[in-house]
DNA sequence: ATGGCATATCCTATATGA
């Protein structure tokens, strides 16, 4: 089973992309985000042509989150992040599919930093963390991915030096990633590429996806139960050279969910793993 | 400190993104 997650950067406008990109790798399941358009322009019909069932949270402009699975409806858990009813970003839809809990997020972007666009990460951040922690110890399965609007160590970027004041690198942005693998979740990528120059972002700038100067910000955490099935993660980055592409590029994981069949299933009274000393220690320790 | 580019909308301009 392979799962991604796909910040479209506008979906009206990506669908031909989007449908060239789902056609060539068949994903099981696709997390998107900034759709940029009202839940009565999402394209659902073009994508149930292609083979997709959809659940699709919009939002007039900006943000907007979508969760397509092939040959299946996605079943909806949840459509808002909890801790704030005033919250009216479309950012967050949670969703089972052939047992496993799928999380699609879109923390936000928060610059200019100071400024209120960042004090609204940090809360959003904060109330991930919170829900996190649940999702975590459900006892189920969970992959909770998307555009994290993070980069997590300065190893994640080409050159942190002109982006050292940016909101994705800040230390309270950063402090709080690593209060969110301190529940345990494994970043898929880094634990499997542990020494490698991974991104899955370039900006429209400065010819930066020509020259490869790029950011690790989309990111798929798994929870215990789901970790023994990880197989292989990667980025579909021929899809950041199409023309008219997004500025990020599909990010996967595949998974193995037989693995989990052999007495690890997802059973509400399977105990919750207690584990990380370790995952404590690390958020605790400066990033380089 | 700004701009480079791209998308969307209240479109000979402005907001947002990262």
């Amino acid at each position: 089973m392979k799962i991604a997650t796909y910040n479209v950067n506008g979906i009206k406008s990506r669908l031909p992309r989007l449908l060239e990109w789902l056609e060539r790798e068949q994903p099981d399941v696709a997390c998107l985000q900034e759709l940029k358009a009202l839940d009565a322009s999402f394209p659902q019909a073009e994508l149930k042509q292609a083979g997709y069932h959809a659940l699709w949270k919009g939002q007039r402009s900006w943000n907007g989150v979508a969760i397509l699975a092939k040959g299946v409806q996605p079943v909806e858990i949840r459509r808002e992040l909890p801790g704030d009813p005033s919250d009216d970003h479309s950012r967050y839809l949670e969703a089972a599919i052939d047992g496993v809990v799928v999380a699609c997020l879109y923390l936000p972007n928060g610059n200019p930093q100071p400024g209120p666009k960042f004090d609204y990460k940090l809360a959003w951040f904060d109330r991930l963390i919170e829900h996190a922690g649940g999702l975590y110890s459900s006892g189920h399965p969970v992959l909770m991915c998307g555009d994290y609007n993070v980069v997590p160590t300065d190893f994640d970027i080409y050159d942190p030096k002109s982006w050292r004041k940016d909101a994705l690198l800040q230390p309270q942005t950063r402090e709080r990633y690593q209060r969110l693998l301190g529940q345990g979740w494994i970043d898929a990528i880094r634990h499997l590429h542990p020494e490698a120059a991974v991104y899955t972002f370039w900006d429209y700038f400065r010819q930066h996806w020509q020259r490869n100067a790029g950011l690790r910000i989309d990111h798929l955490l798994l929870n215990a139960e789901l970790a023994p099935a990880l197989k292989a993660a990667g980025v579909d980055a021929w899809v950041r050279g199409q023309e008219g592409a997004s500025d990020h590029a599909p990010t996967w994981v595949e998974l193995d969910l037989k693995k989990l069949k052999s007495g690890k299933t997802a059973s509400a009274t399977r105990e919750p793993a207690a584990k990380k000393a370790a995952g404590k220690k690390a958020a605790a320790k400066k990033s380089v």
